[in-house]
DNA sequence: TTACTTTTAGCACGCTCGTGCTATTATCGC
DNA sequence: GCGATAATAGCACGAGCGTGCTAAAAGTAA
């Protein structure tokens, strides 16, 4: 990896770890160059626009995602285990940032912002939503779910506790062992788990 | 009322509707100047400073808030009846607004940024989280729940399901009716519901 | 080492922001 | 209607933003 490349590596971690902290469109090239410790048009110069910028956070954010929370599960695991592995990986993935989820708080900054970088965020989480899909389908092919179970259905609603885990840990409700989430969690899985697997 | 207080409720409608379009700290005193069509300055002089602007502008959500979601509901109703209506008029705050809720956003965008907006925000959805979790009580105790039920946790569900319904019609995968949400409150509520109530 | 390319810094620009100051205009009690 | 008070507009400021342009420095291959 050229020079180059390495330090533009290097500013889209720090700029990933502000862009957490605050937001990605609060991310601002000068603050950026003083985290970095370069100058603004040194930086800027890796990026021909703010928006290359941030475009590139997002890849960088979804490479980390990929290789801290996909990447990690156990493929012998059968499917139950590894979407429960699945959910762990993605409750460290926001306790180990700063509390909150880029990618959340991305989509909710550029909701109302068109452009490349909505169409971005909008596209990651639907990719992620529909990995989550697959994988809970997977679960009732394996006989482990009920078979009349909605796949959408229960991921609209685990990402829902997500969210709302998020939400009372910044209210300072949720405990730091996300007792509300795990234990809704748990009853959402009871509740479609197939009888003869109990 | 007297002029300026008539006009600086203008004013505030107008950035109400700007900030939960966009966003409350992308509010902007020259663009809500042009909206209202006002000076500046003008504009400036009804609020010493942007936060107070932004902190009135919340008084007003609120407000608003209380006149088109709490006050209605019939009080004749039984509690659990209450409760229902209450999340009907829920969801139509949001739909009424742009799609989103204010609080919520203002909640993100500010979890970082520390002052009066910050705790203001976390104020009135401490307030609203805690009203509901009052009513759960009432149907608790009046036994249209079974009487071991966390209302607690039952409202962490319920608002854990507000958000993925609002992040979700943002994805464009919930529908306008809400068919997601609906169906999981359904559950929610028949899981806690007591025996005999059925 | 040399020649070429890449990376970085310095500087300036136009713009928008929040906010003060001063004057003008409208409102309202007498 | 008049005089006091409140509301609004005009204007300017300093700061920070994204972004170009040009020169210096560092890296890299021969």
């Amino acid at each position: 990896m050229s020079k180059g490349q390495e330090t533009k590596q290097q500013i889209l971690a720090t700029a990933l770890k502000i862009a957490t902290q605050s937001s990605l469109d609060n991310l601002t090239i000068g603050g950026l160059a003083v985290a970095t410790g370069m100058s603004k048009s040194g930086l800027f110069s890796h990026f021909k626009s703010k928006e290359t910028l941030q475009l590139n956070v997002l890849t960088f954010a979804n490479e980390l995602f990929q290789s801290t929370v996909i990447q990690p599960i156990n493929r012998e695991l059968d499917p139950l285990g590894q979407l429960l592995s699945l959910c762990e990986n993605w409750l460290d993935w926001y306790e180990n940032q700063a509390k909150t989820c880029i990618f959340i708080s991305a989509a909710v900054e550029f909701d109302d912002q068109p452009g490349a970088i909505h169409d971005q965020v909008k596209q990651d989480l639907a990719n992620w939503l529909g990995y989550l899909t697959h994988k809970v389908t997977q679960v009732i092919s394996a006989g482990q779910f009920k078979q009349d179970v909605s796949a959408e259905q229960f991921v609209f609603e685990l990402y829902a506790l997500y969210l709302g885990s998020q939400s009372m840990s910044w209210l300072g409700v949720e405990d730091a062992e996300h007792s509300r989430f795990k234990t809704a969690l748990n009853q959402l899985i009871e509740r479609h788990r197939a009888e003869e697997s109990v």
